[in-house]
DNA sequence: GCCAACGTTGGC
DNA sequence: GCCAACGTTGGC
């Protein structure tokens, strides 16, 4: 069992909008970068996940998510209207993944990335790194029960 | 909206 | 395979 972080801009996709989807489950779509892909990958099912609000007015960690399908065909790559269409991935070389989360638990309020970046126990958490930008992060089991104490 | 940091692309 | 040019991310 492994624990994780993953960003999404909340004018996008926010963990309110996770809370209106049925089962409070949605393919998490739409990641198009090589690592962070990657580590989608190395998710099994029943991992647990931070919800990151990135790119906002109170950037954070703003709940749980649990996920519920690990890696499959991304198909949002295919659509060729679409906002995360790819010419580079094609059906018959598919060059981009998805997992399915459900929405665990949304935190009452945000632990804000500066909470974050002020907690000496958090200084090699890969979030707080200088000119990190990956979308998908591992978060380890010190690291999740730490931020989880914060709530 | 600015801009630093980083990833990707493509010419050579 | 190098690296300049370009695009994107994301905090501020």
């Amino acid at each position: 069992m492994r624990f994780w972080l993953m960003k999404s801009e909340p004018n996008v996709f926010s963990i309110d909008d996770l809370e209106q989807c049925p089962n409070q489950t949605e393919p998490w779509e739409g990641v198009r970068n090589y690592q962070a892909r990657n580590f989608m990958r190395e998710m099994e099912q029943s991992d647990l996940a931070f919800f990151y609000h990135s790119n906002c007015k109170e950037a954070g960690i703003v709940g749980v998510m649990k996920i519920v399908k690990s890696a499959y065909i991304d198909d949002s790559s295919f659509d060729e209207n679409g906002l995360y269409f790819d010419a580079k991935s094609t059906v018959e070389k598919p060059r981009w993944s998805r997992v399915d989360v459900q929405l665990v638990e949304k935190f009452t309020h945000t632990i804000t990335l500066q909470d974050l970046k002020a907690k000496v126990e958090l200084a090699d958490f890969q979030l707080v790194q200088r000119g990190n930008r990956l979308s998908i992060l591992p978060v380890n089991a010190i690291q999740w029960n730490f931020i989880h104490s914060l709530t």
